[in-house]
DNA sequence: AGTTCCCGCCATCGC
DNA sequence: GCGATGGCGGGAACT
């Protein structure tokens, strides 16, 4: 009930006529791009949750968001309170792989969702559970009793809800069926099982905005829309040609786009009332801006880039941003890749798939990812070539 | 007006 | 208790 407090504006700010409020440079995407930019690089171990706030200029709270995503897909892993062991980029392959497994010894499997059934989760760390699969008639008998009326187990339950969970089932849909775009209101649908609606589903959906949103931050699913209805919805890109074209995130001027930590988070006000200081973004800042060895390889890039640029517009596609950081402003708003909504050529995408690099230095950044991700493209991204579906 | 989704209150967890 | 976690939904930005 008792709604947020009033504005309470700062007298000493109130002059500064409540800047124009941008959504979108405080959005978890771009946290999470940030965040990858500040921690995707050698050396890298563990990450305090305290220290990443402070040095992303964030809330704590939001800290959580995208570190239970991202350990869901596998960059990090839970170590001790307050702290996290980085696992890297690398680490999504498998994580992948592992989700897919699971998904498809439970109902995700079912292609299409045509019937939605439950999807009741329980498995952790793999071990210790027994037996999350083989037999099935611990309950499997009802069709979609779902959420536990009874508050009995508390922990269960708030664990059922998790974002973390939810993450892992998200992927899920896309990884196990055929299908590879949903809207999130039919995601939502196939997680909660079919049966009520209402306000519980809009929660759920409020909650896959937020997943979404950092999935896509990483290129793991895009925007788009439903072929049939105008509905928004995520397309599912997995990790493709991730490093193909790393140049192309390198400069790129879209945000969404653009390689980890080339902008900052956030600015000093919130949406209705003025931080007293900035403390922590300027401390970012400065973090972010750091001299960075990259930088010369960075120039490089672009360089390189800028050679093959004209032919580029054609058939652009962009590619994952999984890049160095560090990247001078004026590189990176370079072009403008204000490119229209490109008829997706699925097919010759996926077949097309032979990571070239430009450039020794590329190669040498993002070699080692490579084995992993050409072993586990052809494996669990194989579908999506069968299905160029909508 | 409908969609997207940030913000932070406050219930729970884990010690 | 107390700090660490993180569910949850109000409501503002965005379309």
């Amino acid at each position: 009930m008792a709604s947020n407090a009033i504005p309470t504006v700062n007298p000493s700010e109130s002059l500064q006529k409540l800047p124009s409020y941008s959504r979108k440079q405080k959005s978890l995407g771009l946290l999470c791009t940030n965040f990858l930019g500040l921690y995707d690089r050698e050396g890298v171990d563990l990450i305090g949750l305290d220290e990443a706030a402070s040095r992303l200029g964030v809330e704590r709270r939001r800290i959580y968001d995208i570190v239970n995503v991202l350990e869901s897909i596998g960059v990090l892993a839970r170590k001790a309170k307050n702290q996290y062991t980085w696992k890297g980029l690398g680490g999504i392959p498998n994580a992948l792989k592992k989700l897919k497994e699971e998904g498809l010894r439970e109902n995700f499997s079912i292609s299409n969702f045509a019937s939605y059934n439950r999807v009741s989760d329980d498995e952790e760390d793999d071990e210790v559970y027994s037996d999350p699969n083989m037999g099935s008639q611990e309950d499997q008998s009802n069709p979609a009793p779902v959420l536990k009326a009874t508050g009995s187990a508390t922990t269960d339950n708030r664990r059922e809800k998790s974002l973390g969970l939810l993450t892992r089932n998200f992927v899920k849909i896309f990884i196990c069926s055929n299908v590879s775009v949903f809207s999130l209101d039919e995601a939502a649908k196939i997680l909660l099982g079919d049966g009520q609606s209402s306000i519980m589903r809009s929660t759920k959906v409020r909650r896959l905005y937020d997943i979404a949103n950092v999935l896509a931050s990483m290129n793991l699913i895009e925007k788009t829309h439903t072929t049939d209805t105008r509905k928004n919805a995520f397309r599912w890109l997995g990790l493709r040609e991730k490093w193909t074209g790393s140049v192309d995130a390198l400069i790129s001027d879209d945000p969404k786009k653009r390689m980890f930590g080339t902008e900052i988070t956030n600015t000093d006000f919130k949406r209705n009332k003025m931080s007293p200081l900035v403390e922590g973004v300027s401390n970012f800042n400065s973090n972010v801006q750091k001299k960075s060895k990259n930088e010369r390889l960075i120039k490089e890039l672009s360089r390189s880039k800028s050679e093959q640029d004209s032919k580029e517009n054609a058939k652009s596609y962009q590619f994952g941003p999984f890049a160095p950081h560090d990247i001078p402003k004026d590189i990176a708003s370079r072009t403008d890749n204000r490119r229209a909504r490109q008829p997706h050529d699925w097919e010759s995408l996926a077949s097309a798939y032979s990571p070239q690099y430009h450039n020794q230095a590329l190669r040498d950044l993002f070699g080692h990812y490579s084995e992993a991700w050409k072993s586990w493209f052809s494996e669990v991204d194989g579908k999506s070539r069968s299905s160029a579906n909508t």
